[in-house]
DNA sequence: GACCAGGCACATC
DNA sequence: GATGTGCATGGT
């Protein structure tokens, strides 16, 4: 392993923290919240998130038995706002299916089990990938599980942190295999990427004007 | 009106 | 195993 990656993975952490300040991140409430939160989120802008899950929110359903017994149908017309409502609703019927056949329809019972065999059940449900995954065990249920996602990418690739085209378990090993296995610290890592890369990682930026213009750089991608 | 946002599954080659 | 495509809303 390359002892200069390894520093800058730790120097990357230490930059974000500086020019942001601790994110005590995950925009939700609670468990179930970040777990809808996580499906409905993917591959769209967290604000729309925010008004589908207000809407469940209103309409009484934002909990496990609830989901359980709404028809897909309804529960699509209640996260429209989040866009792919009908993907969404029946990856959400497919996490709560899994939830009560498993699991006992409640998410105090994954406590104890361990995270390898946690990991891979989630994978298993059609529609969480790696990263709802990650965010799941992580964000909803504290395992030291890293997040990758678009913005981690993009700035591990332009950064010189990881070559273009790496996978998803490629560049989260750089990160796990550097850092101490904390959750909380992957929690505010995870944040601060996103919270840098909603201001200056779009596709086109190419992280010159962000606080890590410093930081050793690629010539980018 | 074009482009983008905290993915994923599936088809095809 | 790599690449392309469908899924859809709302903000800039």
């Amino acid at each position: 392993m390359s002892s200069s990656i390894r520093q800058s993975v730790r120097q990357l952490y230490e930059s974000l923290l500086n020019a942001y300040g601790p994110q005590g991140w995950w925009p939700g409430d609670s468990p179930t919240e970040i777990v809808v939160g996580a499906i409905l989120t993917q591959n769209t802008n967290w604000r729309n998130v925010e008004k589908a899950i207000s809407q469940l929110r209103q309409a009484r359903v934002l909990n496990w038995k609830s989901l359980r017994d709404l028809p897909a149908r309804q529960l699509a017309a209640l996260i429209r706002p989040a866009g792919y409502y009908n993907v969404k609703a029946r990856r959400l019927k497919n996490f709560v299916g899994w939830l009560w056949r498993e699991h006992g329809g409640d998410l105090k019972n994954l406590r104890t089990v361990p995270a390898d065999k946690l990991r891979s059940e989630l994978l298993s449900i059609n529609g969480v990938g790696p990263e709802t995954a990650d965010s799941i065990l992580l964000y909803a249920l504290d395992r030291p599980s890293f997040v990758v996602d678009a913005y981690t990418r993009r700035i591990a690739v332009r950064h010189g942190l990881a070559k273009v085209g790496v996978g998803y378990s490629g560049l989260q090993r750089i990160f796990e295999a550097r850092l101490p296995r904390e959750a909380a610290l992957y929690n505010e890592y995870h944040a601060l990427i996103v919270a840098v890369g909603k201001k200056h990682c779009g596709k086109k930026a190419k992280c010159c004007e962000c606080p890590l213009a410093r930081f050793p750089h690629n010539s980018d991608n």
